[in-house]
DNA sequence: CCATTATATATTGTGCACAATATAATTTTG
DNA sequence: CAAAATTATATTGTGCACAATATATAATGG
């Protein structure tokens, strides 16, 4: 077996599939206004009001490089606001405005949603996720 | 159950998984100095020489936006040629060098560098790969 | 206490990824 | 055949993602 053929490729189709999920989100995010990734720090911050970039971060895997300028983007949105911490003037909290406590309310059809758009019965997705979990600690 | 959280979400994995894996991926990826893209670009070529940027595209679900400057790149480190079709002067074929047809011997040992890392069943990585393959012919 | 080290965020630069649009060549149609 | 529609690639603009570096603040050790 030629393991250099397209086809016999492991990671080519998840790569694959998570742009086919961030496109997915695209339209079921457009009347939220958000992408994907500015979806996901909404979801961080929806469960815990006011984190730090960095523990923002370390939830999404995500770095200053990609958060800052990520942060301003939703601070012009209005939806969230940056305030260096007063106990360390290092830190930059973030914390949610009305409009962007509001805005979990537009989102909660979001998941299932998504969950219906794959169409995969919940166990084989229980599965799935499993398996990903596991790659997720070698890697 | 609270689909809003995190821990909840089905695609975050998914997500994080496919950035990972690019991140392998770049270590590997070092010593050929290409790109996760690039590389497959690469394994396109490898298999069939002389493919128009559309081909290309249609295989790995990339449209010129992203093709364009990437074989610029390719062809900036030679190997790759970008070659204006004299049947039909609308379409681009990209045919590689020499150089670009001995990377191939240099990376023979990426897949099964990759297959190690995940370091996850064969078995178990067809079950994954099937149920990939499904959530994508549904998105 | 002050120099050193560590930490938190920001900045810069490169390379995707994709929407929207532009341009040029080819095909189709009236 | 000429106008209209289609096709192929390129360009522009926005937004990640991450490496490398910079900057400012805080913690620590002699």
């Amino acid at each position: 077996m030629d393991h250099l053929k397209l086809e016999n490729q492991v990671c080519f189709p998840i790569y694959t599939l998570a742009k086919e999920m961030v496109n997915k989100y695209r339209s079921l995010l457009e009347e939220l206004e958000l992408t994907y990734p500015q979806y996901l720090v909404m979801l961080v911050l929806w469960e815990k009001d006011e984190q730090s970039v960095s523990a923002i971060g370390e939830k999404l895997n995500l770095d200053s490089g990609t958060l800052t300028p990520l942060l301003k983007r939703l601070e012009q949105k209005e939806i969230v606001i940056r305030k260096r911490s007063q106990a360390d003037e290092r830190m930059v909290v973030i914390s949610l405005t009305a409009a962007g406590h509001q805005l979990k309310t537009k989102a909660q059809n979001v998941p299932s949603a998504m969950v219906d758009a794959m169409s995969i019965p919940v166990a084989e997705l229980k599965v799935l996720k499993n398996s990903i979990d596991k790659i997720l600690s070698n890697l």
